[in-house]
RNA sequence: GGCCCGUUGGUCAAGUGGUUAAGACACCGCCCUUUCACGGCGGUAACAUGGGUUCGAGUCCCGUACGGGUCACCA
């Protein structure tokens, strides 16, 4: 068999060598021990959660070791693209502020010096590569029809076999003379080229992966498709060739990718090149409501799986990261508590301290991670993200919450900026609700009246705060005001006397202050009530205490 | 079915032959407190299972169970 004759009549156009390529694209000048990472997704939907946590990975790997991360568009299945796939990757990344140092930063545009970071624009690379790959006899047509085999695979399964796909025996075109081959190309047959492996089922390959340790599986036998029909390599081969042009020492991916390992280094190997790091992370699952099993988020079944529903939501970026990273290093809340204002992109990311199985998403502990983020925000930006959330996602609370931008300032920060900020909010979709009560006269429910205070007491109450209700009068003198009202109505002024002796009084004070706060409120629990109340104004706060009143 | 990966409290997880088996979330209790949060203190709760190896095993080896992945001209 002539492979130079063959390879020419496989590719006549092709004049592009890989030795070209090694010039185009040589080595990376990058320090020593610099790590050069990629994220790699296919445009077939939105940005999925793991994509997420896969990109931090790649991103943080990089950073810590001072190399390179990119991103590059895996499009190479045009049956399942879909039209604005790359935009949503695009648009998932910029929302929760992760960033590439290369590859494709939008649609048409990119930047770096190994691109192009489309594999579907890279069809020349590919096909340079296979063509020496002919030439070296280390691959060949194939003929066969999807038919052909698929009644392989059934034939296969037939007999047992242990090993199934097109290999061996079983390979009906690995040996073809180089006439069947001009032949079958005359005849306008399509064809595609498999990679002739020399593995030996009986031998075994070790590999390291760096969080699973030493791993052992059967040599790879298959002879695998490189180029599908169309001319467009599979993943096996795109990854081979760019992985290699790229230069991109580790190969962060998916657990799902572990078995083709030994394909891909036998692939490596035929080319010539040298086999990147491996690092095969788990999948991040959650719990299925009816079977209470654990199993991989999908796309399909669970809205919490793309990520525009936290976009959606209103879980700030940097919580969702947070939280992410919590999953990604374990030792990261260490890290945070020790750093508390450093920038989440700064944590010294380790591989080894990944974990190997896979870990439940936990929406609660998102939540956790979410209040602590908020708490620390300060009233002006923690406004501007919060009416950036309402202009898309909830335009009625965005006029109202606008209209005003120094009283929303001003009730956002209440009991903020102090030494134990509170932790009410987790999201941005609470806090219409949260600040209800600023923006419209609450329905107070007088069922919701303390145990020890009675209607009769309430209205006594009002009646007796209205005179003496003095809005200039700060958190102290607000309070001893409050007290003063005690003795008359027969409770407390001091929680300590009242628990004392129960039976002196009806109540104490802080029952008093619990119905003017459900009055003014129409809730059992607010922060600071006294703020609350001067920037309501005297006028609201009174109407608010009649209506309430009258209610009784 | 073959091959491969995984399995420490409800969840995320420290742990690399000798620990009272950390910590965080959730849950419960107490304290603080004008409410509720916050904060503080405390509590319930775990090495899937059976065999080895060893003076000693969550840690090493083998089997079993359960979960996951993969076996396409999809990635």
């Amino acid at each position: 068999m002539d492979n130079i004759k063959l390879a020419n009549l496989l590719f006549p156009d092709v004049t592009l060598t890989p030795e070209d390529l090694e010039r185009k694209y040589p080595p990376r000048n990058l320090p020593e021990g610099a790590r050069v990472t990629r994220f790699a997704p296919s445009p077939t939907g939105y940005l999925h959660i793991g994509g997420l946590f896969g990109a931090l990975t790649d991103v943080l790997v990089a950073k810590a070791s001072k190399g390179v991360s990119y991103l590059r568009i895996e499009d190479t299945d045009k049956k399942r693209e879909i039209d604005d796939g790359v935009s949503a990757i695009i648009k998932g990344f910029e929302a929760f502020g992760v960033e590439f140092t290369e590859g494709v930063t939008g649609f048409g545009t990119e930047k770096g010096d190994y691109g192009p970071y489309t594999q579907s624009q890279r069809v020349f690379i590919y096909h340079a590569v296979a063509k020496r790959l002919v030439e070296e006899g280390k691959a060949y047509p194939c003929f066969c029809s999807a038919e052909e085999l698929s009644a392989l695979r059934e034939q296969q399964e037939a007999d047992g076999a242990a090993i199934r796909g097109y290999f061996g025996k079983y390979a009906k075109c690995r040996d073809l003379s180089l006439e069947q081959i001009e032949a079958n190309l005359a005849a306008g047959k399509s064809w595609v080229l498999r990679f002739r492996s020399q593995g030996d089922e009986n031998k075994r390959i070790s590999f390291e992966d760096m969080i699973r340790g030493k791993i052992e599986m059967p040599e790879n036998i298959i002879d695998e498709v490189l180029l599908k029909s169309d001319g467009i390599p599979t993943y096996h081969f795109a990854h081979v060739c760019d992985d290699h042009f790229m230069r991109t020492t580790h190969v962060i991916r998916g657990e799902e990718w572990l078995s083709s390992v030994p394909k891909h280094i036998a692939m490596f190997k035929a080319c010539g090149y040298k086999v990147p790091k491996y690092v095969h992370t788990a999948q991040v699952m959650k719990l299925d409501e009816e079977t209470q099993d654990k199993r991989k988020l999908s796309k399909r079944k669970d809205p919490e799986a793309a990520v525009s529903y936290f976009v959606e939501k209103g879980f700030p970026k940097e919580a969702v990261i947070e939280y992410l990273l919590t999953l990604l290093n374990s030792n990261f809340e260490d890290w945070r508590r020790a750093n508390p204002a450093a920038d989440a992109m700064d944590f010294p990311f380790n591989l080894k301290k990944m974990g190997a199985s896979g870990c439940l998403f936990d929406l609660a502990k998102l939540t956790d991670v979410s209040k602590n983020v908020i708490s620390k925000m300060k009233a002006p930006a923690l406004c501007a993200r919060v009416a950036a959330w309402a202009r898309d996602y909830a335009l009625a609370f965005y006029e109202t919450f606008t209209a005003d931008p120094a009283f929303s300032t001003a009730i956002l920060n209440i009991d903020r900026e102090v030494p134990k900020p509170r932790k009410d909010l987790a999201k941005w979709d609470e806090v219409e609700d949260y600040l209800a009560y600023f923006f419209a006269e609450p329905e107070a429910d007088p069922a919701l009246l303390p145990e020890r205070v009675r209607p009769a007491d309430a209205r006594a109450l009002v009646a007796a705060y209205l005179p003496v209700y003095d809005p200039a009068e700060d958190k102290d003198a607000w309070f001893a005001r409050l007290k003063t009202l005690c003795p008359g109505l027969g409770y407390s002024p001091e929680v300590k006397e009242y628990k004392k002796n129960p039976e002196a009084f009806k109540g104490h004070v802080g029952d008093l202050s619990s119905v003017i706060r459900l009055a003014v409120t129409g809730r059992t629990n607010t922060p600071d009530l006294c703020t609350i109340m001067q920037l309501l104004g005297k006028e609201k706060v009174s109407a608010r205490l009649n209506r309430f009143a009258e209610k009784l």
